[in-house]
DNA sequence: CGACTTCCGTGATTTAGTCACACTTGACAG
DNA sequence: CTGTCAAGTGTGACTAAATCACGGAAGTCG
C-alpha cells in the first residue's frame, strides 16, 4: 500500500489525524503495518497488546473465551471500524481480555500500541477518541447482555437471521449451527434443535449447500418482537 | 454543606477541577446539589439524564432492567465513586440505559448534565476524566458477564458471599436470598436452594434475625475456585 | 472407492429459571 | 397477649437451556 493512500485512510479514519505534527504524524505511519488474516484465523488473544487494528476489508469477531473453551461473541467489526480493545494497555480502566478472530480473509492495518500511546499522552484528541471508540463496543456489550438475560432463545435466533441476513443482504446465511452457537454464547444443540423447529413452521428453509433461508420473514420478525 | 467543604471535595474527586477557570469552577459548584436518597430509593430509572452522582456516603446499585422487570446488576458504587451512567447523554456513544437505586441510605451531590457537559466541551481533561470513569465500568460489567456465562451458580454464589463478606468486614452477610438474587441475576428460588445446599455441607449457618454467616470460608473459597 | 473430516440429529441427563402456593417470623395495633 | 399483616422463606412441579454421548450424513481427497 502506498505511503499517501494510507495517509488518506487515516485522515478519515482517524479525526484527530491533523492535530498531529509533521513528527507525530510520521512516527505514527512508520508503526504502521498492512497485515492480511486468513479466514478464522487468531488475530488476538487477550496476553499481548496487539495495538489499535483498522480493518480494511473482510470482518472481525471480537469475543470472551473461558478457560472450558466457551465462547461469546461480544461483537463484529466491518470495513473501516476500528478495533480499540487489542490495544487495551493504552486505555486506563479496563481489566479484561478479549480474543479475536478473523470471520472473513480480512485485510488490515495494525497500528503499534506503544506509537499511539505515545500519541495519546501528548493528543488530548487522540485519547479522547480512543476512550470514546472503546465506549461504543460498550454499548455492543451490553446489548449483548441484555439479549442473553431477557430474551428467549427463538426470539434471539430470529433477531440474528434477520440481522444477519440484512447484513449480507440476502435471504440466506451462510453459516454453520456451531458458529451461530458462538455468536450467541449459546451451544450448538440448542441452536440445531431450535432451527429445526423453525424450518417445521415453515420459518426457513435449510441445506447444506445453500445454508440457512428465510421463508417467512413476517413470521421471523413475529418472534423477534 | 458549607461552599469551602464542597469545593475541597470536587478538588479531590474530580482531577481536572484545577484545569478549570474561576468561572468555570464556580459555573460547576452552581449545578451541584446535595441530596439524600433513603434506603431502596429509585434514583434513575434511564429515561432522563439525571447528572453526574458523587456519592458522599451509602452505596448505590446500578443495574438494568427489563420490560418483565427482571433485573440484573452490573456494579455497586461506594463512597468516593462516581456514578457516569447517569450522564450518559454527555458520553457519546452510550445508547443503553441503566436503573440506579440507594441501596442504603446515601448522600450524593449531584452534578448537572448540563453544566458538565458545557465544561467537558471545553476542559479535554475533564472529557477524558468522564470517559475513563465510564470506562471502568465497562470492565465491571464484562466481568459480570464473564461470571454469569461461565460459571456455575454454586460457584458464583460463594464469590458473592466471599465478596459480600469482605466488604463489610464480617463474617455474616445481612441481605435476603430475593436481595442476592438480583445481584446475581437470577431468581430468589434458586439462591434459597443453593444456599440450603450449602448449609447442609455445614458451610453457612443461616437465620433470620443474624443473616447467613459463613461457618467454613475454606471450603467456600474451593467453591469460588 | 474407501478414509476422513466436518457438520448435523437426537435422546438422556443436569442445571437453572419459572410458577404456584404454603409456611414462618417478627412487628405492631387493638 | 393475641389477631392480623407483610416480608421473607421453603418446596414441588414444570419448562428452558446447557451438557453429554452418541451415531449418521455429506462433502473431500488420496
Amino acid at each position: 500500500m502506498k505511503n499517501e493512500d494510507l495517509l488518506l485512510l487515516f485522515e478519515n479514519s482517524f479525526p484527530f489525524f491533523d492535530k498531529l505534527t509533521e513528527i507525530e504524524s510520521k512516527g505514527f505511519l512508520s508503526a504502521s503495518q498492512t497485515v492480511r488474516f486468513e479466514k478464522g484465523k487468531n488475530i488476538h488473544d487477550g496476553n499481548e497488546c496487539t495495538g489499535i487494528i483498522l480493518i480494511k476489508s473482510g470482518v472481525l469477531r471480537v469475543y470472551l473465551l473461558s478457560e472450558e473453551g466457551k465462547e461469546i461473541t461480544l461483537y463484529r467489526l466491518f470495513a473501516g471500524d476500528i478495533c480499540i480493545l487489542s490495544a487495551s494497555c493504552v486505555l486506563g480502566g479496563i481489566t479484561f481480555d478479549v480474543s479475536i478472530d478473523a470471520e472473513e480473509d480480512s485485510e488490515c492495518i495494525i497500528v503499534g500500541s506503544c506509537a499511539f500511546e505515545d500519541i495519546a499522552r501528548r493528543v488530548p484528541e487522540a485519547k479522547i477518541f480512543a476512550l470514546e471508540c472503546a465506549l461504543t463496543r460498550f454499548s455492543d456489550v451490553v446489548w449483548t447482555m441484555e439479549q442473553m438475560l431477557f430474551m428467549s432463545m427463538d426470539k434471539r435466533l430470529a433477531i440474528f437471521l434477520l440481522d444477519e441476513a440484512a447484513k449480507c443482504g440476502s435471504d440466506t446465511v451462510h453459516l454453520t449451527h456451531d458458529q451461530i452457537a458462538k455468536y450467541m454464547g449459546s451451544a450448538r444443540e440448542v441452536v440445531s434443535r431450535r432451527l429445526k423447529h423453525f424450518i417445521s413452521e415453515g420459518i426457513l428453509a435449510s441445506s447444506r449447500r445453500d445454508g440457512i433461508r428465510i421463508l417467512d420473514k413476517k413470521k421471523l420478525r413475529a418472534l423477534a418482537m
